[in-house]
DNA sequence: TATGAAATTGAAGCAAA
DNA sequence: TTTGCTTCAATTTCATA
């Protein structure tokens, strides 16, 4: 899982497959200029050695009736590692948090959470912040756009 | 491009999918009970009304040597849309900028930023936020630890 | 109209040069 | 690394409910 020495056709070929992961090896190949073997060969070590994570299929909120999205600043009671991991926990089994981030500074999380509407968001808060003691203070910010959602990493020797 | 009906078993297979798009459709049918070739099909209707967006790769940002995530609360000076839109151009463009959502409350804009090291994120700092007169303020969290990081969202008849 | 079974196309995986 | 062969999955066809 450490670092694997990437040339500037991994890079290429990574480009290709975080725009599109169902490119076909031969469409890389004729654009980074190399055999469709070649690129398929790249690409398992590129999975194997955990440069490529996963492949996963972007849905729609708004399609699945997901109109609302919340970005949430968590302040803990007291941190303690044995409530941070079960805040941890809590936060991986809930399907409406979206993301989460450990942070420094005043807040201690950070949440992207999605909700059908304000009452199914209301619902969450009572679920995962009112009724845990642990958590001192949360505010909530309504997301009116999003400007920019991507899992896209700059790749400096980008296509 | 409007809401299709889904059915249990659509939610089924995306929710299948959206943990890993590379599950074989025979794989999804035995699951959710139905025919290799029905899976596709509705594999195929899904990605074409669009509730499938895309399928991408999801690289590790360690691997790519962007070892560190900041979250960004930005304050505007004073919101007019031409101001506004132009911020919005401006994260687009950004490669470092990974998600910019435009919210309510006291800041106007949450983003979060990955760069290699601190140098990196300064400069990020100078080059968005310093040089930009209309940038008020703006609050950096370091994230210690991205607990979950998902486009995963939750389907209510979800598998 | 949507399904399952069988046949076809097409791409990925593998071996040998 | 490429070439060609094999395997496997996606797609199409077709009969059926």
């Amino acid at each position: 899982m450490h670092t694997p020495d990437l040339d500037h056709l991994d890079l290429a070929i990574l480009s290709c497959l975080q725009e599109d992961a169902r490119t076909i090896a031969e469409t890389i190949g004729t654009k980074v200029g190399l055999s469709a073997a070649a690129v398929q060969r790249r690409i398992k070590r590129l999975r194997e050695s955990g440069v490529i994570e996963r492949e996963v299929a972007v849905l729609s909120p708004r399609a699945l009736g997901l109109t609302m999205t919340f970005v949430v600043l968590v302040e803990m009671e007291r941190e303690n590692l044995a409530m941070l991991d079960a805040f941890r926990r809590q936060v991986l089994a809930e399907d409406n948090v979206q993301q989460c981030y450990y942070v420094t500074g005043t807040a201690d999380f950070v949440l992207v959470v999605t909700a059908e509407d304000m009452a199914g968001f209301e619902t969450f808060t009572r679920r995962m912040f009112f009724e845990n003691p642990n958590v001192r203070h949360f505010t909530t910010s309504v997301v009116m756009d999003r400007v920019k959602v991507g899992l896209t990493l700059p790749l400096s020797g980008g296509a």
